[in-house]
RNA sequence: GGCCCCAUCGUCUAUCGGUUAGGACACCAGGUUUUCAUCCUGGUAAGAGGGGUUCGACUCCCCUUGGGGCUACCA
């Protein structure tokens, strides 16, 4: 491949980016890093209707958030090269030599094209109503046959068309499929060679009556003016390739390569995944404390691995651009399994320092969950919170499940029967023996072995001997009232010595 | 209805004509352990069906079946 590799991510900003949106994101951005190529982001706003504010702004952040920042597209104000657009977009300017990045911000060159292939006879205008063309879709059905236009404006005269446009009457500018064709061949760099009938094509809109293009002729245009070599985009597409590669051969432009990716499914393993398989959108996961290096690794392997008899499956991002090929790339769909993004999530989250994780529970705006509103500060500090955090390190599946396992390490006070404290059949007598023992212990160790929670555990081993279920359990049970809970030592660790020590005084009384 | 795509354990997948069909998640059992979790060991579990091609097919071809996508002045 001697061209240079320019991929480009191009969603339409008509709500939040979604987990398929994240996968050909991507995969479009593995594949620039790893061919040294360029990724870009454009924006597909040429649907007036389906427009959502802050939709742009939202895709931007998502990028770079999961680092993979796109070398040319719209961007935040910052670091602007030019700054071209309407106020439609405050605040957003284009970045790179190609701009614009953002369709509606360059109507004019599709309008042109459009009207070329009007004037050369590839293309024209259309006067039918959406009315005409209900009853002609229901006629069509009825008889079982392909709904298709039935190309009754096409040989309108230049006099009717001009007088028609000059009535008001609304026109839109279709394509004329060639009648020279039987099949359509396309090269696919996932699915190999497919074959289309040509006679199935229908005359498509490609200029809409308000002045906007669709996306066939949209992307056409803007990936031969943007020079993108290589389009990796969603399956959907498929069907519509025939149409494009039309249009390419009456614009006289080359063919950049194509290749379709596979359909993430929802949980029933048949139909694509979506809203109604609950929230599949990026916010959501965040959210619910997926890490962002844990999504990418997950949907990262939702068709695709690195082949070769590789059983790895933990993968930075940087180790998924040295690892990916897009040979590799699926053709079946694969189910969006959350399990497995559990087990994954957990994996990282068992590599994080304390520090680390930390400052993910901060940055995740943990202390403004509703389990955290009702724990005293003392329990919201930074060191209190990086104890908990070593405790449950290995616990945890979600950033959301820090604390809410353990709750009796933020209570006040806890409530329990004083039946649990009983390991085995052991009796009340026993119970009580234990735990004396264990306060004894506790408060006469040095200051100094309190913060050490290896210590700690050491010398309560030390005095269980070979009565472990016999010693640990009650004081275990004192220390968190609950029937499982981290190790006593852990506990110990955590509450310190003076709540340790009155927790341990409130069981033995509960026993009296 | 038409067109197009797809098909290995429940799920994600390895295999690119010759393997006891491998790994991971989930599940089950056992071990470590004071409980829970982690961790370790083991186990259940798959080539949709039928034809070809071939000395030999999960692998190549065809058909059937099943599933999915598209069929808008949405992308």
């Amino acid at each position: 491949m001697s061209e240079k590799v320019r991929v480009r991510f191009a969603p339409s900003p008509t709500g939040f980016q979604h987990i398929g949106g994240l996968r050909t994101a991507l995969y479009n951005y593995l594949f620039a890093q790893k061919e040294d190529g360029v990724f870009i982001l454009r924006i597909e706003d040429t649907d007036q209707k389906r427009f959502v504010a802050g939709a742009v702004e939202n895709t931007i952040a998502f990028l770079e958030n999961f680092g993979m920042a796109p070398q040319e597209g719209p961007k935040f104000q910052k670091d602007f090269v030019n700054d071209l657009l309407s106020e439609k977009y405050p605040g957003i300017v284009h970045h790179g030599s190609f701009a614009p990045y953002i369709q509606s911000e360059g109507l004019a060159s599709y309008q042109e094209t459009a009207l070329r292939l009007v004037q050369e006879n590839k293309a024209y205008y259309c006067f039918c109503t959406a009315e005409r063309l209900a009853i002609l879709h229901d006629e069509q059905s009825k008889e079982k046959r392909a709904p298709k236009y039935d190309r009754l404006c096409k040989n309108l005269s230049a006099l009717e068309i001009k007088e028609r446009k000059e009535k008001g009457e609304a026109a839109v500018v279709r394509f004329a499929i060639p009648g020279n064709r039987s099949a359509i061949k396309a090269r696919d760099l996932i699915h190999d060679e497919v074959i289309f009938q040509a006679e199935t094509l229908d005359d498509f809109i490609i200029l809409k009556s308000d002045g906007y293009p669709t996306y066939h002729l949209a992307h056409i245009v803007d990936d031969h003016r943007m020079e993108i070599s290589h389009v990796l985009r969603a399956v959907e597409w498929l069907p519509s390739l025939p149409k494009h590669i039309l249009l390419y051969e009456a614009l006289g432009w080359p063919l950049p390569f194509i290749g379709h990716l596979p359909t993430i499914l929802g949980s029933d393993g048949k139909k694509k995944l979506s809203k109604r398989d609950g929230d599949v959108s990026i916010e959501y996961f965040e959210k619910a404390g997926y890490l962002r290096e844990a999504l990418i690794n997950f949907v990262a392997l939702l068709g695709w691995n690195p082949g070769k008899g590789s059983t790895k499956e933990i993968f930075s991002l940087s180790e998924l651009v040295q690892a990916f090929d897009f040979a590799q790339i699926h053709k079946a769909g694969a189910v969006f399994d959350l399990k497995k993004l559990d087990w994954m999530n957990a994996q990282y989250l068992k590599k994080l320092s304390i520090d680390e994780l930390y400052e993910k529970a901060i940055a995740f705006d943990l202390l403004e969950s509703e389990f955290f509103s009702t724990v005293p500060a003392i329990k919201k500090s930074e060191a209190f919170l990086k104890k908990i955090l070593a405790v449950e390190q290995d616990r945890l599946v979600r950033l959301s499940d820090i604390g809410i396992h353990n709750p009796f390490f933020f209570a006040s006070t806890l409530s329990y029967d004083a039946s649990l404290l009983h390991w085995k059949d052991n009796d009340a007598t026993m119970t009580k023996t234990a735990l004396v023992q264990a306060e004894k212990l506790l408060s006469g160790l040095d200051e100094t072995i309190w913060d050490d929670a290896e210590l700690l555990e050491t010398k309560l081993l030390e005095a269980a001997g070979d009565k472990k279920g016999d010693f640990l359990s009650p004081l275990r049970v004192a220390l968190t009232g609950a029937e499982r809970s981290p190790s006593p030592a852990q506990a110990v660790w955590v509450l310190g010595k003076e709540e340790a020590l009155l927790r341990i005084k409130n069981a033995i009384e509960k026993l009296a």
